[in-house]
DNA sequence: TATTTAATATGACAAATATCATATTTTTAA
DNA sequence: TTAAAAATATGATATTTGTCATATTAAATA
């Protein structure tokens, strides 16, 4: 079993606060797991009962609406942490978690975390300040999902993939999300999503190689954004 | 100045953790503001150092999105906190609030509240739920926005204002949003809003007398809510 | 490799929603 | 009280977006 002490992507989340005698206990009691690209690591409803530290790979984190289609919440990455509000409010997870790309994760139980809770502050400070970011971001979506027109949010989301996630050798963004996946994050149906990245293929704001997306003119696509 | 200690609405927030020294000094280093209805409590962008505690009244919390409109994040009334999020995140306040009637609030100044952060273990753990709680509802709303039409949104609206601030003796809504208010509360422009009051109007689901608005069918506005 | 299935693409059309114009009512303030 | 301003209401129309149909291409699998 691989030692917490030494995993690099612990500084990048709240369990940086972490001592070397709590860090020492996890590596004891947390699990290692491999997640395969499409595959569910927690699905809306479950009881999950601890955290997941990621230590590789990109999940999308959805919520299934009422019409049935799922809507993309978030994109979580390696360094973070999933699954904190549902252990805080001692209630099931409200959203689905599924691989992107291959993952490594490890598991800690929730009777870990909590003690973290009782005995170390700063622990708590920034797991609180991480929530707080997310509780901001989600305030700021929900004013674009409410104000911005389809167009604006594409290339709101196209901006985003490239400044969060960065881009692969041929200046693709390097998280690849299918046509369908886009439309759930930008909320919107497939087929509009398809035709405004052909339109935005035609204006050379992008470049589209199968499912390869190339940003092409940024200041274009801030513009756009507005 | 009026005691804390004696404060029943302390009792529906986070402050309900805190000790009776606790409370004393805390009667000591608030201070208590009468706010009209309309005005402004702090500005999206203001550094507030503190929070605020409501004792009567109801709020609107805003947000001013790119193209000039404000969008109704989420409504707060008596015995809620306001500013946490921009407290702990240490950072400018990303939302506006404003009084929808006239309001009681107390202001306690971040280095107090902070020092409960440190030393009263249940007191992070309220308000940690309370900001848990603040982003699971935030991710419904998100999906909302994204899925559902404005017909289905102002259905729920209105069962939302319902359910949580209750009805007057004639039966009407106690909250009294203007057209405008509620539009920007579902994400729409004020005369769809407007048009659709007056569709439930004419198929009986509401009753309209000029700002009033009284539930007359609610299972049928739940259907339509889905 | 061949066959099936899923993803992407695009046209045609329908539905939802926004915008602009204008009337009417209510509220505010001179 | 009356004039001015703001809020509400509604029609006409434009724009945006969704839906359905159907190619086309890419990916999965027998």
């Amino acid at each position: 079993m691989s030692k917490c002490e030494q995993c690099i992507v612990r500084e990048f989340s709240s369990l940086k606060a972490l001592t070397k005698e709590e860090l020492l206990k996890l590596s004891d009691c947390k699990t290692s797991h491999i997640i395969k690209k499409g595959e569910v690591i927690f699905e809306e409803g479950e009881n999950v009962n601890g955290i997941y530290c990621i230590k590789d790979g990109i999940c999308k984190l959805t919520k299934l609406s009422a019409n049935g289609k799922d809507h993309i919440v978030k994109l979580v990455t390696k360094g973070e942490l999933l699954g904190q509000r549902s252990m805080i409010s001692d209630e099931p997870v409200n959203l689905s978690a599924v691989a992107l790309e291959d993952m490594q994760v490890c598991f800690i139980p929730k009777s870990e975390v909590m003690g973290y809770f009782d005995k170390n502050n700063q622990f708590s400070m920034n797991v609180m300040k991480t929530i707080c970011g997310d509780l901001k971001e989600a305030d700021d979506h929900m004013v674009n999902l409410a104000q911005k027109t389809v167009k604006e949010r594409l290339a709101e989301t196209l901006l985003y993939l490239h400044d969060t996630f960065g881009k692969n050798n041929d200046n693709s963004l390097k998280v690849q999300l299918s046509r369908d996946e886009l439309a759930s994050m930008i909320g919107t149906a497939t087929e509009s999503c398809i035709r405004l990245l052909s339109d935005f293929n035609k204006l050379g704001l992008i470049e589209l190689t199968g499912k390869k997306i190339v940003l092409k003119d940024i200041n274009a696509l801030k513009k756009m954004a507005e």
